[in-house]
DNA sequence: CTGTATCTTGAGTGGTGCCTCAAGATCGAC
DNA sequence: GTCGATCTTGAGGCACCACTCAAGATACAG
């Protein structure tokens, strides 16, 4: 199946205006933001949107892969020019709080919030494999302790993430992340 | 003012009630647990919770000081019981994590999320300050990297209390943590 | 220009939870 | 036992948001 029906002309329109808007205010509020909110801003009611995308996730699905997919790539891309396993790492933990921190859809992608919007989950998928083949890569060439696992990096991350979503955040929490990293070096 | 007007017997039981519920709920599902199922498990109309206590905040305070109080009285004992600055950091960090996640009312409050639950903070004040403490003496004997701030401890601190409300938390997050502070000795 | 398949609309339904207040119930002093 | 002060009740108002669907509007093939 190529291709389904065309959309006619006006469903077409106000679909890119829906898309242009849920990037927009899910970049600036998360994949969480209320999507009547993503309607009036295209201009467009809420039932033209569920219309158009029938869920939540399909709508995320249709705009944030492209983004997050994007950033992904500048990280690993910026992360593999490193000239050190270490540095490629550092520069790995530090690019995941960078992102999750600059805003919230990303946060939302990385912490898996939407687990049935398939697309970004498979982008996402590449990140984490890009962090785990950079710890096996240091446990290899023996400069990271051994104890520090895989899922120690994702925990990293992973509590980067919910704490850039907090409000109330006290200065210098993230160098409380990079500290625990910085212990796990041989 | 010693002692205000005396309530009725009926509101006396019902204030008995709402309490004993509001500890039991508070302490099962967190402080922002909803009031009306307070309530109902005291056996009594949300109109009687408001009129007794008026805000969730009177609600809390009426409540949950006690039993923070004494477990951050049981935790600092145990801290201090500990013959070196080192294990007695240790501990604390250890305690304060294993406090919250325990239970999600002491959670909620060394998060401080309900500023307005004024005696509740007081009692918290007081773990705070213990903490800044001990990160002093470690400074002064010498063992804690001076880089290691009261504030990082704060962090260290909050971090733990955000993760451990995650539903979705991987695993050995705890580790991480314990690791930022390992990281600190000199 | 017309007819119809396609698309849009937005009020409506339903769910959660906070908080109020007029009407009615109960206590307990006398 | 009476009666007023005190207390309880719970429906109802509010705000938020997800999601639906019958009625009406529009595009476009012919």
């Amino acid at each position: 199946m190529p291709d389904t029906k065309p959309l006619r002309r006006d469903a077409r329109d106000n679909a890119a205006r829906l898309r242009a808007a849920a990037l927009e205010i899910f970049l600036a509020k998360g994949l969480g933001a209320p999507l009547e909110e993503v309607a009036r801003a295209a201009g467009v009611s809420i039932g033209t949107l569920y219309n158009r995308f029938g869920t939540r996730e399909a709508l995320i699905d249709a705009v944030i892969p492209d983004v997050a997919g994007a950033r992904l790539k500048a990280l690993g891309a910026d992360v593999l020019a490193r000239p050190t396993v270490r540095e490629r790492l550092e520069a790995f933990v530090h690019g995941m709080i960078e992102l999750q921190s600059r805003d919230p859809a990303l946060n939302d992608a990385i912490l898996r919030r939407y687990p049935d919007a398939v697309a970004l989950l498979g982008i996402c998928e590449h990140s984490t494999a890009l962090g785990n083949d950079l710890v096996r890569e240091a446990h290899r060439e023996g400069v990271l302790s051994p104890d520090f696992t895989e899922d120690d990096l994702q925990a990293l991350v992973w509590l980067a993430g919910i704490a850039s979503r907090e409000p109330h955040a006290p200065k210098g929490w993230q160098q409380t992340i990079e500290r625990a990293l910085a212990a796990a070096w041989t």
